[in-house]
DNA sequence: TGGGGTTAT
DNA sequence: ATAACCC
């Protein structure tokens, strides 16, 4: 039904495509301009082989925030604004705004390094991620209101699928406007347009519709960032950082492997992180080309099927990964490191302080944590960032006492974290750790589940069905009253 | 390296 | 419960 929409809106092609042939040198300067199965030269919908509408191209849009923390600084205190300023959490300036950078300071620099580099160094203290949460949760429902679509990937960056506001976009178009269509921000490489190619033209919608998200992030938050407009999640992250503060950049298919080739490290491919990347070093890849190009049956055998496909898959560019929704947290968690903490009153204080801001939290949210976890980083001279944990289900009646408001659940619920503080660490033997970290998961909305159904019995009786509605039979959580 | 997050095994 | 990944 889609092709013959399309094919009736051929006979009554606008003048204005006629005059201009598919192969004028003009409209293009990359090569197979047309597809031979579009004799007409008017391409439709990009469709799947079913034809029921769902795109076999999708558009893709990275949204990256610049300097993030650094912004929601200067909102809060407009005096920074003009000034070089870092964002510290302990001794690290985690972030910093443009005008730090152009002093030489990066990200995650000691602090004593970017005050040497830059004596002026406005720093603020970033350790309380409130303010930033909520910012970055005011980003991510702004987006979501272009399209439900909405992927976050830690707090300045999403990814939203705007691949149905295109082909609506597209829809609406007369079939004069279709060859006046523009491109908002850049073109990566500046490759040329073709806009008889249909997967440019839709590219270019969603150029406009990134361009849109930008302005409605500065007019209704007052924040910059970059975008980038891809066909799947890899491509349009990685354009997205062309053109660095506050710029926009679409990839057109036809330079996907020159972005490719721009990574000059398999490190700097997401997804390819410090271990993958350590073990491809150990087979003697080291660039993109190198894992274009290795055996893919010997990939396979060292690092497993699942990552060896993925990650060659990445070498090329192709990435089928859909835009998951992230809708609200799974979790909420707070941590504090330092130096030394080798006493179990110190952890208790510590433990106590980590639990009185996510009940905060907890309550602000709105629905019940069925599990608390406790994670503790151990002093180690060697070996390289390894953290432990112990989780247990929260007791049904201390549950109950979450909402109510009051701090009657803080002795139960300290009561428990200590108990899998002293699972973990022998208190009667010395000990030094570095980190602790309590976390809330496995949360419920407290919707009343209607008696009768299937919720109703799983509700009461399972404690480990996750909010998503997937199961965790497998998963067996030791219980508070174990110890 | 901070103070967070996610998914897979 | 851990290990990998992301910021």
């Amino acid at each position: 039904a889609e092709f013959e929409e399309e094919g009736s809106r051929d006979k009554e092609m606008d003048p204005v495509w006629s005059m201009e042939p598919p192969d004028a040198e003009a409209v293009d300067g990359s090569q197979g301009a047309m597809k031979p199965e579009e004799p007409d030269g008017f391409p439709g919908s990009v469709l799947d082989e079913a034809g029921h509408g769902s795109p076999s191209s999708r558009v893709i849009v990275h949204v990256d925030l610049d300097c993030f923390y650094a912004q929601v600084e200067m909102i809060s205190n407009p005096e920074l604004k003009g000034k070089p300023l870092g964002v510290q959490q302990k001794y690290l300036v985690v972030t910093c705004n443009y005008e730090a950078r152009k002093l030489g300071v990066q990200k995650l620099m000691n602090v004593r390094d970017a005050k040497e580099k830059c004596p002026q160094l406005v720093l603020v203290n970033g350790e309380d991620l409130t303010r930033y949460r909520e910012m970055s949760y005011k980003v991510t429902e702004l987006l979501e209101e272009f399209s439900p679509v909405v992927e976050r990937l830690g707090f300045d960056e999403n990814f939203v699928d705007i691949t149905e506001m295109v082909e609506k976009r597209l829809q609406q178009l007369q079939s004069d406007e279709r060859c006046a269509v523009t491109v908002s921000g850049h073109v990566y490489k500046d490759q040329s347009i073709n806009l008889y190619d249909i997967l440019h033209v839709r590219l270019l919608i969603g150029s406009q519709i990134a361009a849109e998200m930008r302005e409605a992030m500065c007019n209704q938050l007052g924040l910059t960032g970059c975008a980038g407009v891809a066909s799947n999640k890899l491509l349009a992250k990685l354009v997205s950082g062309t053109f660095k503060p506050n710029q926009q950049t679409v990839l057109l298919p036809e330079s996907c492997q020159d972005l490719i080739d721009s990574l000059n490290h398999v490190k700097e491919m997401p997804g390819i992180g410090y271990k993958t990347t350590k073990r491809l070093e150990a087979l003697g890849i080291s660039s993109v080309h190198d894992l274009q190009t290795f055996s893919s049956k010997i990939l396979e055998k060292e690092l497993g099927i699942s990552v060896a496909q993925r990650i060659q898959k990445l070498s090329f560019g192709e990435d089928d990964s859909p835009v998951t929704p992230s809708g609200p947290p799974q979790s909420f968690s707070e941590e504090d490191s330092f130096k030394k903490c080798s006493s179990e009153v110190e952890a208790k204080k510590k433990i106590a302080e980590l639990l009185a801001s996510l009940l905060n939290r907890i309550y602000q949210d709105g629905r019940k944590p069925h599990t608390v976890r406790l994670i503790i980083r151990r002093y180690s001279s060697e070996k390289h960032y390894s953290r432990e944990s112990r989780q247990c289900p929260i007791p049904p009646h201390v549950i109950q006492k979450l909402r109510t408001g009051n701090y009657d659940v803080i002795p139960p619920m300290v009561d428990i974290l200590m108990k899998l503080f002293r699972n973990m660490v022998n208190v009667k033997m010395p000990f030094h750790l570095t980190l602790l970290s309590v976390c809330f998961c496995n949360l419920k909305s407290l919707q009343t589940a209607k008696k009768g159904t299937i919720d109703y019995y799983l509700t009461s009786t399972l404690s480990t069905t996750s909010h998503s509605g997937k199961h965790s039979f497998t998963t067996k959580d030791t219980h508070a009253e174990d110890f």
